[in-house]
Parts: C-alpha cells; sequence; structure tokens
DNA sequence: CTAAAAGTTCAAGCTAACTTGAGGTCAATG
DNA sequence: CATTGACCTCAAGTTAGCTTGAACTTTTAG
C-alpha cells in the first residue's frame, strides 16, 4: 500500500473526475506534493476530505463555505477523528435546521397552497422568518397581497 | 383596483425583478397580454404562478421542473383552489422525500463523520440509495474503501 | 524501444437563472 | 409640451462548478 496515490486513483476511490480534483486543489480544498515528473501525488487523507465536500455538497453548500469549514481543521498534525467531529457537529446543526425548514415549507404548502388561497395576507409563507439557501441571485420576498 | 397589471407592479407584490419576470415569460412559465404600446399587462393571477414558482425554488426544482408541473394546471379557465390543490399533493410528498433524505443524511453524520471514521466499508453514506438532488454535474459516488 | 496511457497547464466552453447595457419608445406630471 | 420614469427588445455578461480541448511530457506495457 503506498503511501501517495495519483490523481486516477484519488479520482477512481471517489468517483470525482480528475478534473474537478484539479479544480479543487485549485480553489485549496485539497492539496498534493509533487513527483520529479511534475505529476500530482496525494496523501491518503485528502480522501478523507473529499468525502466531506461530497457529502457538504448534498446538501447545498458551496464550495467556498466548504473550504472555510475545512480550513478549520489543525495543520500541524493529519486531522484526528476528534478532529473531524468537530466540525461535524456544526454540520449537525446546520441539517437540522434544513430539515426544520422543510417541516415549516410542508406545513405551510399543505394549509396554504392545498387550500388554493396563496393570500399573503393570512399565510406568510413567502415571508419566512429565517431564509432558505439559495443558489440563485435576487430575493425571493412578497410584499402586500396578491 | 385594475383587472390587469404593469410589470412593475407585480414585481413590487412578488418581489421578483422585472428582468426575471420577463425571463419567465420568455421561458413559457407565465404570460401576459400586451397594451396598444407593447407594454405588458398582467392578469392578476401570475402572482398565484410567481408564489408557485418561487415556493418551488426553495426547495431545489428547476424552473424546467416547475414549468412542467405549471403546464399541468387547466387552461380553460383561471386555475381554481381545486387545481392548485392537485398540485400541491405532489410537492407536499417532494418535501417529504427531501425531510426522510436529509434525516437518513443526518444520522450518517452523527455516526460516521461524528467518529472520524469516514470509512466506506462500514458506512453508506456515500452510496446512498436514493440520490439527493444535484445541481452540478457528475456522480458523486464512492468506490472502494478509503 | 516504441506506442499507448496517464499526467501537466492553460484557456475556453457549458448550464442555470438571471442581470446589465445599449438604444429606443411610451406614459404621466408640472 | 417637455422631461422624466417606465417600458420595450436583443445581445452580452455573470457566477458556480466543473468539463473539454489543445499542445506537450512522463510513465508503463509489450
Amino acid at each position: 500500500m503506498e503511501t501517495t496515490l495519483t490523481i486516477n486513483q484519488i479520482s477512481r476511490r471517489s468517483g470525482i473526475a480528475s478534473s474537478a480534483l484539479r479544480y479543487y486543489e485549485e480553489r485549496g480544498l485539497i492539496s498534493s506534493e509533487r513527483a520529479g515528473s511534475g505529476h500530482r501525488r496525494f496523501p491518503r487523507h485528502v480522501l478523507r476530505r473529499l468525502a466531506f465536500i461530497s457529502f457538504a455538497q448534498t446538501f447545498g453548500m458551496t464550495l467556498e463555505e466548504i473550504k472555510t469549514e475545512l480550513d478549520k481543521l489543525p495543520t500541524d498534525h493529519v486531522p484526528t477523528g476528534d478532529d473531524w467531529a468537530v466540525l461535524s457537529e456544526k454540520w449537525t446543526h446546520r441539517v437540522d435546521e434544513q430539515i426544520a425548514q422543510l417541516q415549516r415549507l410542508r406545513k405551510t404548502l399543505t394549509a396554504c397552497i392545498g387550500c388554493g388561497c396563496l393570500s399573503l395576507k393570512s399565510c406568510k409563507m413567502f415571508n419566512p422568518e429565517d431564509e432558505l439557501r439559495q443558489r440563485g441571485t435576487g430575493p425571493r420576498k412578497w410584499i402586500e397581497d396578491i
């Protein structure tokens, strides 16, 4: 078992395309050493980072946000289980929030679109107290009534 | 209370930029009549469609998908509460699915990243049975172990 | 030893969902 | 009646998260 892996080995094990891996490296989410030839050599533990990245993406975090989190890992040693646990705690909260958000949404959908009213005076559906994670630009905020 | 509204009136009431409204019309999600001048005149009920669009976007549907749903509304009359209710039922299910998905994710996160293992032999976190909605391209599937 | 496979960089392309800008018309107000 | 703001179209730009292609080098297998 070699101590470092080539980009293709990492790609196969992670299911992430090499082009994406290069992109992640460029963005500073992962890093590699170089062989004399200039080829990348990834330490085994980047796979853990990649796992985290993949996970984070599944619920909508941007690479920027993920990088911010990963940057909190210690750099003086390869992150241990405990190091990861610290990150994970925060993330459990985020997942919880998302779930709660969706549950509120679901409730309102049932009560509000369900009855076909969609009135914004009686229904706060489109003025949610907390904002939903949004990819696109621009506000989604209803003003006045329909 | 006029029967039709200008693009700016719609924009103010919906919080959606006029440029976006034009874009939605171009994509066929909403439609308008035109004044003699060529200016758009929106019937009041497009606000209901816009509410639906906004709602759908909050949990990650694409405009394409949203259009497909909206196209199911009757065209022979302005959609009634019952018409909307038909759509809404399907959507409640989707929200439920998302919640369930997140709950599974949360559980695995706690058990798996929590302990710092991230081992893919013992943990199916990155091979979820059902796929998550994904914006980006490429598969997120872990093969072999870390 | 040679050919194919794998690696490199850098620039350009892609998709979604819009926004911005140019260049021009229309409508409301003092 | 002039000016300001609202509106129009159409083309091009924007952001995220990659992918693709060109042009070239290194490694590996036969």
